[in-house]
RNA sequence: CGGGGCGUAGCGCAGUUUGGUAGCGCACUUGCCUGGGGGGCAAGGGGUCGCAGGUUCAAAUCCUGCCGCUCCGACCA
């Protein structure tokens, strides 16, 4: 490609609303320009490297048995009226109604349209397992569209969809495909961790997200210094301390602590470590249906934290007795049942369940709220002055914490979700009827495991991680071009362009996607420069008039300190670029 | 959803407090110069100041309503 007739669309500086980097230099390289808030363009310098993500993504599918299809994006609301979702989803599901007034979605995944296909078109456990994917656009009209493409409305994935007959086929796509994700992102040539991931209001069976470190990730991941093992903090387990509670030392003694709330106030005030103050959470414990009708409000429940420690809702809601999604009582509530406003509660003598977190069970001669308003405990313990009915894992972990696999310690950073894979057992199977004739004759419903890539945020997730003060640097998987050659001095030296024009088709002959920067005198060689850096093309070869008189050709590498020389007549230009570009 | 900020040329911004001919930098066009790290000089083109209504002799500026964009938050215990 040549520049002079390429759409160059770099900018010098970035606009105002793009606040992370991958962001920023989308816009800036000319790859992206925004539509509405969550929509993008795809410029001919994005849509190139958008492409090569497709590219290896369709050929590791391909690889693993997968077959590719191609759904529609708008989907009738019948299909999502049969597994319900039509109701439960909220206002993410962008609902359309055509001209003669018919309900349907854009669709933000496909799962209902698969297994549509899947109950027409498979009527056998001989034809099983199958394997269908696409890559397709997506629309989720989310609450807050942010960081550019990372968290676009409308995206770019690939979703895959499994079919077997049984569990242990499923098992077996699903350990295929956990591969094919992994040859993919190393592909890509991303730093990334499967995780084990949380499986949702799906329930049951396994699930891992592939996450991409880095700092700008909205995800915290939980992984451990010497094993793999890692996970999504929200399910990272944190492991009973290995000790048991230290016998007390202390006489239990009230203290006036005056419009001292949080934890961070009362450490302050009573200049105690935050790890030595317990705080109490209240939420609403666990009603059943038939009592929520007669109108019967919800019991309160405590939870039990140490003050440094926070608490981790996901694993609180699934304790027995606790409401699901979990919901903190409100302050007339605690004030009502328990006689304090939120900020003097403590765990002493309350009238209602208590749920200690592992950690907090084992602190003696703490400080705690005295469920009076503007008073605090300090020298409590366990047993001696406060009871509690349960124990268990209701915190997040921390930098630091024991593995739960029992090797090593976990670190905790950032992650950008890449790709989800889980198992869907029979949830939509079910709901649509999709079944195949066993070996007798009989009906059975079908397991279904679902794969997806955010394909287009593959392509931030890279910049987020390959990047410098000049711009982008391209992986040479994803570079939208592998080389540029930069001609200076091309409006007096008819050398410079017989020579560069020369490498430039030799390098097309090669099949090297090849960037002639051939812009005219007007664009100094400091802009190409610029331009090159920006956009991020691991390679540069410059051609000038005073360098040909010199008798050589420059090479820099994107990440090179200094420029390499190729000494002509004697070099060979072709075989230098060839052995840099590992031809 | 809750709270904050911002809408002025393609991009980045000033001007709004205190109403009085709409500005700057970058980008763009033309000419000359320059010619190895985002050039110089000169001359230009480009704006319903987000939209609607109101106050006023006069509104980018003051008032009201709406729309859009954006950031933060959604555990005081």
């Amino acid at each position: 490609m040549r520049a002079s007739q390429f759409l160059i669309a770099t900018l010098k500086e970035s606009p105002s609303d793009a606040v992370v980097t991958s962001h920023q230099l989308m816009l800036r390289a000319g790859m992206i320009r925004k539509l509405a808030s969550g929509l993008y363009t795809w410029l001919p310098l994005g849509l190139r490297t958008l492409r090569k993500v497709e590219a290896i993504i369709r050929e590791e599918m391909d690889a693993a048995n997968a077959m590719e299809v191609l759904m529609p994006m708008v989907q009738p609301s019948e299909l999502w009226e049969e597994t319900g979702r039509w109701f439960q989803y909220g206002g993410e599901l962008m609902r359309i109604k055509d001209r003669h007034n018919r309900d349907f979605c854009i669709g933000p995944t496909a799962e209902e349209v698969i297994t549509d296909l899947a109950r027409n078109e498979l009527s056998s456990y001989k034809q099983l397992p199958k394997n269908f994917y696409q890559i397709q656009t997506k629309f989720r009209d989310e609450t807050r569209p942010r960081f550019g493409i990372m968290r676009a409305r409308e995206f770019l994935m690939k979703d895959a969809y499994s079919f077997h007959a049984d569990q242990e086929c499923l098992n077996q796509t699903y350990e295929r495909m956990h591969q094919a994700y992994t040859n993919i992102f190393t592909r890509l040539g991303l730093d990334f961790r499967p995780v084990d991931a949380d499986t949702g209001s799906i329930g049951g069976a396994k699930s891992h997200e592939f996450h991409v470190l880095a700092s700008s990730g909205e995800d915290d991941i939980a992984f451990s210094d010497s094993s793999d093992y890692a996970a999504n903090v929200e399910l990272a387990e944190a492991l009973a301390p290995n000790f048991e509670c230290p016998a007390a030392s202390a006489e239990l003694t009230t203290l006036d602590t005056p419009d001292q709330h949080s934890i961070e106030e009362v450490s302050q005030f009573l200049n105690v470590d935050p790890a030595q103050i317990i705080k109490t959470l209240i939420v609403e414990g666990e009603l059943s249906e038939a009592d929520q009708k007669k109108g019967i409000k919800a019991p309160l429940v405590a939870l039990v934290l140490r003050g440094d420690h926070e608490l981790n809702e996901l694993k609180a809601e699934k304790l027995d007795g606790i409401a699901s999604p979990l919901a903190f009582a409100s302050e007339a509530q605690i004030l009502d049942q328990l006689g304090c406003k939120p900020g003097s509660i403590g765990p002493k003598d309350l009238n209602i369940e208590v749920i200690v977190d592992r950690s907090a069970a084992v602190v003696a001669d703490f400080v705690c709220g005295a469920n009076e308003d503007g008073k605090h405990l300090s020298g409590a313990n366990w047993q001696r002055d406060i009871t509690y009915s349960r124990v268990a894992d209701i915190r997040n972990v921390v930098e630091g914490d024991a593995s739960p696999d029992g090797q090593g310690t976990l670190n905790i950073k950032r992650g950008i979700e890449v790709g989800h894979i889980f198992q869907l057992g029979d949830k939509y199977s079910q709901a649509l009827k999709a079944s195949v004739l066993d070996e007798n004759g009989k009906a059975r419903i079908m397991q279904m495991g679902c794969y997806g890539i955010g394909v287009s945020r593959v392509v931030a997730a890279s910049i987020e991680q390959n990047f410098d003060e000049r711009g982008i640097i391209w992986p040479k998987a994803l570079a939208p071009f592998q080389i540029s050659i930069v001609q200076i001095d091309a409006h007096k030296s008819a050398e410079v362009i017989e020579r560069s024009e020369a490498l430039y088709q030799a390098l097309r002959d090669l099949n090297v996607e090849v960037f002639l920067d051939d812009r005219d005198k007007k664009t100094s060689p400091g802009v190409k420069f610029a331009d090159t850096e920006l956009m991020g093309f691991p390679h540069r070869i410059v051609m000038s008039s005073r360098g040909l008189k010199n008798g050589i050709v420059e090479y820099k590498g994107r990440t090179d300190e200094k420029n390499d020389a190729i000494e002509l007549p004697g070099d060979d230009i072709l075989d230098f670029i060839k052995q840099k570009l590992a031809l």
